[in-house]
DNA sequence: CGTTCGATTGAGGAAGATCAATTAATGTGG
DNA sequence: CCACATTAATTGATCTTCCTCAATCGAACG
């Protein structure tokens, strides 16, 4: 599937040579751990403890930043003018947060951390100078911004094709495999979003987040951590995949 | 919560109130017609007339050039390992399509013509050696991806939180404004998606979308032309927004 | 230890999907 | 240009999924 022979010229280092296992799945990109060093020592950003709740830019703000997150988690929330509030998208170690100011000069959504951390400041004029002289760096902004285009059209998919059930199993897919490309631990996840968090992101009701949640752990896809059900065990990512086909089957064939 | 009914995402377009479409002095946006004429005459890109049904890229095609659409419209289709389909994006004049295949090295959704159009070939390689040496070349690449984003997201937005007719609606209201913002006449469109297509993008059945555009006649919000229901007729682009508010009321209060 | 917030679970209802029949547009060969 | 075939759109009648409303329970916190 991935191959690396655009990347001839586009991605000049990074063979992966002799990376940590956790790293490197996709030689075409760089690892989180080499990106983020990278760009720590290119642009020497300013760098900013988060904690839960804090918000790194709000719709409206005159943009003139982006953040490129060391540490944490981020929620990113859409406002629309009638006051409709949705979860657009979850930022993890390694993202970058800010883009949708690029184009209208103004931040359009909340940037909002969902756990202590720590983000990078990168002034864009400064990130653009930068550019012109290392096109490393262009590389890897444009990296960030095509992914983000990539997710977002998936997250699209899954909220127009998938039904419930499967949705919320996709989220926990993606959450654990998100975890587990940047080499932290993906079988047993702490959900840092309340059930209507991930209602609103899924485009359902908190009950049936809570409906879903319990089926998955009823057929043995997910545990639930001994204490509250905040932590979510998976010991099989793929079994998430194959609920989600499960649920994507025409019919169980009324066998019996 | 909603701390403010802020005015943040009022008026997404027009950056240049009152202003002749090709104008344009720097509101922070180009017009759709100056930037063309920048990009043409600093890319000199190749051109590549096209038609109806035909694809630009398809998914797993290894990615090396980005398109730039000149005329035309073009659907942009994501597909799921297990075959399902879903349009993710329609592209107008002056959009760039491709941006989803840098970060993987292979482009990861279909780019379908629904019309006979031109579309501009930039290689990206060709178009970061240009970017290094015309720095406005880069704020307008960047400016395109930021769009893509942003709408991205209001797309999950509309699909999660607006019921089946308002989402035709603001459909049709985006298409709309798309025309009107590249000055083309916006007060009967030519809808060159099928029922199922329509469906298919806002995440419903073609039935629920027939319906919903019965409804929209019927409440003279839009008209259909005399001959086909390809066409619509859009007296009035606000009254769709209006329509959309009025769905999401709480309720008709229950008078009579 | 009570208060509060979040999660779970159940019962009933509504929006939208599915199934099906009809009509309208489009296309084709004669 | 017309009969015919084909595809798209409309509309109606059920059926299913998911939402809404409500009650209960658990965990966290002062």
């Amino acid at each position: 599937m991935l191959d690396t022979a655009t990347a001839s010229k586009i991605a000049p280092s990074s063979p992966c040579p002799g990376m940590p296992a956790a790293a490197g799945h996709d030689c075409g990109n760089r690892s989180t751990a080499e990106t983020l060093r990278l760009l720590g020592e290119q642009l020497r950003p300013q760098r900013r403890v988060v904690h839960m709740g804090d918000t790194i830019y709000q719709a409206g703000e005159r943009f003139g930043n982006l953040y490129i997150l060391n540490s944490g988690f981020f929620k990113i929330v859409n406002l629309s003018a009638d006051g409709r509030e949705q979860v657009v998208g979850l930022k993890f170690r390694g993202d970058w947060l800010g883009f949708d100011g690029i184009a209208g000069g103004r931040y359009s959504c909340d940037a909002v951390s969902m756990d202590t951390g720590e983000v990078w400041v990168v002034s864009y004029e400064a990130l653009l100078a930068a550019c012109i002289t290392r096109p490393e760096l262009l590389q890897v902004l444009h990296a960030a911004m095509s992914r983000e285009i990539s997710h977002d059209r998936d997250s699209l998919m899954s909220v127009c094709t998938l039904p419930a059930d499967a949705r919320v199993a996709d989220f926990l897919r993606y959450w654990a495999e998100s975890l587990a490309e940047r080499g932290m631990r993906a079988d047993e996840i702490t959900l840092r979003m309340t059930r209507a968090e991930i209602g609103n992101y899924l485009g359902m009701t908190l009950e049936s987040v809570s409906r879903a949640l319990s089926r998955l752990a009823r057929d043995n896809v997910i545990g639930f951590a001994t204490k509250g059900r905040r932590d979510v065990q998976i010991p099989d990512v793929g079994a998430l995949s194959a609920f989600v086909q499960r649920c994507l089957a025409p019919a169980p064939a009324m066998l019996q």
